[in-house]
DNA sequence: ATGAAAGCGCTAACAG
DNA sequence: CTGTTAGCGCTTTCAT
């Protein structure tokens, strides 16, 4: 036994391999289920367990040129449905014996650059990504013929994957059941402008006001897809000489910024009309009448997961995209 | 250059050095930051551009015996005190060079254990772990001389570093708070039995009560840490024939289950007393006048990051615990 | 079914 | 400062 970066020790096959009396191919064969003489196998098995030895991976990644990580890149790690998505991709992952490498970009493309950089040079067997924004660059993961899913947003620009919900008609939807329950002045907070999630949902938004006179667009925000975000947009809409009667926000923590500062001005719907992109998450009270687009985001995971492994295990039709429904729901 | 895993090329350093015309070392050194001549680094930087080199962190990480990988392992990424907690450790990982492997246990502790082997044979820096239970094992980290952190809960029986909060003092202090706020027959919905933060909470809240005749027992309720898990205890508080006027919650997901019972059947505070450990995530409206014992968890995972970080550069003092302070709020 | 041996890409002595 | 070389631990032909 050799010392180990701390002074631990790490048997190796060869260890096994000297006490079971066999060769290190054999413990090796053991190891990855290849056959073996029943007698030789349990005599590995013995050693292994006696020297508690655990396979270098590190090694067979080296040696077999591919990983049993997947990467999972996302832009927040607070938000709740990048989590659940998360928490789909790991569940997938986990049953067909991946790792997951979290990477939290914070919307920062150099940050995602890097962790890509990274994915790249530690041979990860394909990468999940919820782009920062419509550039982001994948060019050095395609160029080394690894596979990548882009789930919620996809970056423009490479024929990849891809698993999304319809966002234009989802903010249609969110927005025409506004004006059926009778408002006029109806508003929109969406995200960042270079999103493509945040301008569609804003596009739905437009769309189901232009058969009624098309929409105001002085009562269109963008903000950061953050809880201050939501807040802030709130706020101006409030204070403009002729505020608006509802407004349709385009993700779960604006919809919360957004309700905070309503409910602090006493404005809570029904009074005001609201509907969201998203369920609001961990919604403590009964619920409130709010028109909610509830988005699959396990569900988004889990197909993302689904999509990778199969391009990991050789799957090399036509790049696919997956629209997965979101439903409309009043509370 | 090769074919990589599915069809994709993968520079190395043979490669660049023969474009460059040096050894493979002096792309090493340069890559790494060795002093090697202004000449030949800028004909290496410029090779390695040319053909898109990325060095091979596998090859790397096998030679030196050390990655510079912490894996974080927790029991719940859909709990937003676990997802603070992740993007402080996060955040510290990165700033020092280092990524973040995502262990998400479920709380299951084969699971748990399947995740360290993993972290073993990856040959991983460290460890940050929020374990699944008390007798959560990490001897297999520990006998390799892994540095190992303990967040949040502590596995027994290893002498490692530990970020906490106090735990019963914060339980104490909440349920204090509903007593002097008048309340007189005060329920506990708290953990599992076999996690330490759940009874060291509940052992808080019995203090409170000790000095005013002691705890009614048949107040106190286990369940999991989850939404459904404080749905169901607070219905059967509630059910009881002389049900509580208050509740000391002890997590914030079944906080957001207490609440939505409480919600439905029109008890919400002030009508009766609530007070719960750990902020409620996202809260969407206008405060309710709730007691909450704040935890600190972004600075739990960068203290925890921090104090890995420390082992991994070798530092070798005794164990320490660091208890952080919980603010009581009272809203 | 089993063993011998080469080599994945990189780093770190060591020698110059 | 620079090149040569020997592995890190494992998998995988290729023989046997």
């Amino acid at each position: 036994m050799r010392a180990g970066a701390d002074g631990g020790v790490m048997a190796t096959i060869y260890e096994v391999a000297a006490l079971a009396g066999v060769s290190p191919a054999t413990v090796s064969r053991v190891m990855n289920g290849v056959s073996v003489s029943p007698e030789r196998s349990k005599r590995v098995r013995e050693a292994a367990e006696a020297l508690s030895f655990r396979p270098n991976r590190v090694a067979r990644t080296l040696r077999r040129q591919h990983s049993e990580v997947i990467a999972l890149v996302i832009p927040d790690i607070e938000n709740p449905f990048f989590t659940s998505m998360a928490r789909g991709v790991e569940d997938v992952a986990q049953a067909a014996g991946y790792s997951v490498l979290l990477c939290n970009t914070d919307d920062d493309h150099d940050k995602e650059a890097r962790y890509l950089d990274i994915a790249v040079g530690a041979n990860i067997a394909g990468v999940v990504i919820a782009a920062a924004g419509d550039r982001s660059d994948v060019k050095v993961l395609i160029d080394r013929g690894r596979p990548v899913v882009a789930v919620d947003r996809g970056p423009h620009g490479f024929d990849i994957d891809a698993v999304t919900v319809d966002n234009r008609a989802g903010g249609r939807a969110a927005t025409t059941s506004l004006f059926d329950q009778g408002f006029r002045r109806i508003a929109c907070v969406t995200g960042p402008r270079d999103v493509e999630t945040a301008t569609q949902r804003a596009d739905g938004w437009a769309d189901a006001l232009a058969a009624h006179g098309g929409a105001d667009h002085a009562l269109l925000r963008h903000a950061n897809f953050r809880i201050d975000g939501g807040e802030q947009a709130m706020t101006e809409l409030l204070d403009l000489p002729e505020p608006p009667d509802a407004v349709f926000v385009a993700n779960n923590l604006m919809s919360v910024g957004a309700l905070r500062v309503l409910s602090q001005r006493g404005l809570l719907p029904p009074a005001v009309g609201v509907a969201m992109f998203g369920d609001l998450p961990f919604m403590p009270l009964a619920p409130l009448p709010i028109t909610v687009v509830q988005l699959p985001a396990r569900l988004i995971g889990t197909t993302a997961a689904g999509l990778l492994l199969e391009r990991i295990n050789g799957d090399d039709q036509p790049a696919r995209t997956i629209v997965l429904r979101n439903r409309l729901v009043q509370h």
